[in-house]
DNA sequence: GCAGAATTTTTATGCAGATTAACTAATCGG
DNA sequence: CCGATTAGTTAATCTGCATAAAAATTCTGC
């Protein structure tokens, strides 16, 4: 029977990483962009198999903390921070809000546009998910000693501020 | 007129990153993962546009690279390498072969495998890209120095290995 | 204040990448 | 030689994302 390594379902490799078990090596590794694939890739599976649990994608994950930190943002706004196009900004926006973890709450000047909020249950469900989110994070680096930690977030932010 | 920010086709984001004018912010910068993510999108992106001219995509080069260190490799181990599966791993090599990079060779104990090679046009075209994808890196990550990209890929390497 | 342009969201459609299942050909083990 | 297994391929399906068009509302110039 052959076996299936990864319990991740999607979130699949655009190509690149290799999985634990794999002899092969290409002498791509001291290249950064492979390096940070292959990383990012263990963590992000990580994080979707914690998140998981919750019946919640990254992405959603993400919009929930944007929402928090911009009550009443309009999804256009919310589109452009999570780098999606209007169109999935809707249908996470409905799977949120069906799920009553946000709502649209219509603008009074503007009767186009809504204001997003987070339900109380958004809020709630939220602060578990950080905590979450942070310690799937450590699990996903636990080679890595704290100080190591900082000093690599801090490179990235370099990369990509 | 709406302005298009990206002028990258596909590589989109399967969603955490925000474009550099984004006003928005989420508080999520202190997860490595959130960090990871950003900064390989950026990266990526950047070699995605630069591997366009040749018509390739990343998973294509380190196709390539993958069998110029392992020549005569069969088609799973190249899948399992690239964290595919089979099937992938034939419409890829479909696309190498047909462009004369890569030859399949039928192997001679066994009628069923092929052992994979590049091609002489293929090895050449690979040290080129190289050249390109290494290039490619320092651009992406001009905000670093020599020292701190050797220490990045120190702290990478930790966490997928 | 009204016609036309612009903008906010929604719906519909299409496409590229990936996974699964089913099929072919070849080898292996008795 | 025959059933079971393996390598590769093909085909069907799914998913995520984008693009385009549509609907509702607001804005602008006259």
């Amino acid at each position: 029977m052959p076996r299936k390594s990864s319990s991740t379902p999607a979130a699949a490799a655009q190509a690149i990483a290799q999985p634990a078990d794999s002899p092969l090596d290409s002498s791509l590794d001291e290249l950064i962009g492979y390096a940070l694939r292959r990383a990012q890739l263990k963590v992000f599976q990580h994080l979707v198999s914690r998140l998981g649990v919750f019946d919640l994608r990254p992405a959603q994950f993400t919009a929930l903390a944007i929402i928090e930190h911009n009550p009443g943002l309009m999804q256009a706004d919310l589109a452009r921070a999570l780098a999606i196009e209007p169109p999935q900004a809707v249908v996470l926006l409905n799977k949120l809000e069906s799920r009553g973890l946000a709502v649209r709450v219509r603008c009074k000047p503007d009767k186009r546009s809504y204001g997003i909020f987070l339900s109380k249950a958004g809020e709630t469900l939220l602060r578990e998910l950080r905590e979450v989110a942070a310690q799937s994070d450590l699990d996903a680096t636990a080679a890595l000693s704290a100080e190591e930690r900082q000093q690599l977030i801090g490179l990235l932010h370099k990369i990509y501020r």
